[in-house]
DNA sequence: TTGGAAAGTTAGAGCCTCTAACATAAGTTA
DNA sequence: TAACTTATGTTAGAGGCTCTAACTTTCCAA
């Protein structure tokens, strides 16, 4: 028995818990490197095991990154769904909240923001991926329905709700790329929000 | 004198005009593949020219990709000029224009439009490319301004240019990268950036 | 207890970027 | 015009990466 046993250094042959430090090391390098940057060697070094190891785990890099994804949009979602809970249902706040959070985590986490939705994953669409995407797009949708004082969601509010979605997407890359450099991060964050739903939620 | 001289294989050592050619050769990639799967190696082939060439022309890789960056913000820009042309300065229509190119760009040229933004150029800030970006921006704010009957851009005028660019910037990522799946893209373009416009340029 | 599956390892093929050293062409100057 | 200089090619190769093949260790279940 070590008595300093280090995360990255087992004294057992087999690791125990790697596939999911893989993932972690690779959220953490994403986030310090950059997607296209990331390397599966380098997680490995962190991981404490050789290069072969990962595919053990997963088909290839793309496969390890998507776990990555996966669970950025997990907690993506987790604090949306956190942030919208104080608010009445049916009022501007909740909707505001919903892009606040969403420009929130591209600031925190450009890299896993850029990851999931930065890169073409045109070649294998994750199921999963599609789905956790279309299900926080749902959110939206609910809440616009709301907004209209409706439980139903209709076609009208698919369109506003991807209006709001297109908007916070924009504003979000713009800012984690220094696009607008020094203009308008000045400016305040929450009242451009406040304002573009209340544009996006008029009528007429 | 060979009779039938290709574009790529010459017969002399030199080659006259390879870092026009790579430039070429990258965009055509950059689009056919994605920037993330671009090789200097495979431009080198197309090229005709051993892998070192490059190197005698570009600092690395990625100065090579920012001049497939810079001659598509140009490219880019010009459209705008072009198809605003047309129309009354202080109408809806200029803006309308603007949106059209943008989006149009970026679903004509997914692989450069991704190039341009969302690839993390942080490190090495290009001069040209930050410049020709705010004066693509400064086109927007010129055209707010004038919608609301004047030369001078004031604050406002720029916070709705920012609006608008946020949005054209979302929805084009969003419908290249494939979210939105066949759910929106039926729906009008045209229809939705006069709509946006209008609830932008709106007072109150 | 033992035999197979799971999860590590090393070795290496084949790609890539970029550098060093050399070769050739083209322009410039004595 | 000969020779020097510079620009722009070349080949060779170092070192990094992804991923596979073949081997090894460990765990678990019959």
């Amino acid at each position: 028995m070590n008595i300093a046993t280090k995360a990255t250094k087992r004294d057992s042959y087999h690791h125990g818990n790697l596939r999911t430090q893989l993932i972690e090391a690779a959220r953490v390098l994403v986030e310090k490197k950059g997607p296209e940057q990331f390397s599966v060697s380098e997680a490995c070094r962190v991981a404490g095991v050789s290069t072969a190891a990962p595919y053990k785990h997963f088909k290839n890099k793309e496969e390890m990154l998507q776990e990555v994804c996966l669970l950025g949009m997990q907690r993506q979602r987790a604090q949306m769904i956190e942030e919208v809970a104080p608010h009445a249902p049916g009022t501007l706040d909740r909707i505001v909240a919903l892009g606040r959070v969403y420009v929130r985590f591209a600031q925190e986490e450009p890299g896993v923001f850029r990851l999931m939705f930065g890169f073409a994953n045109e070649n294998d669409d994750c199921e999963a991926l599609e789905e956790l995407g279309q299900g926080t797009f749902k959110l939206v949708q609910q809440e616009v329905a709301w907004c209209r004082g409706s439980d139903e969601i209709n076609e009208q509010d698919v369109q506003r709700a991807f209006l709001l979605w297109s908007f916070v997407h924009g504003l979000s890359f713009l800012r984690i790329d220094g696009k607008l450099s020094k203009v308008d991060l000045s400016v305040d964050l929450e009242a451009t929000l406040t304002d573009v739903a209340q544009r996006v939620l008029t009528d007429g």
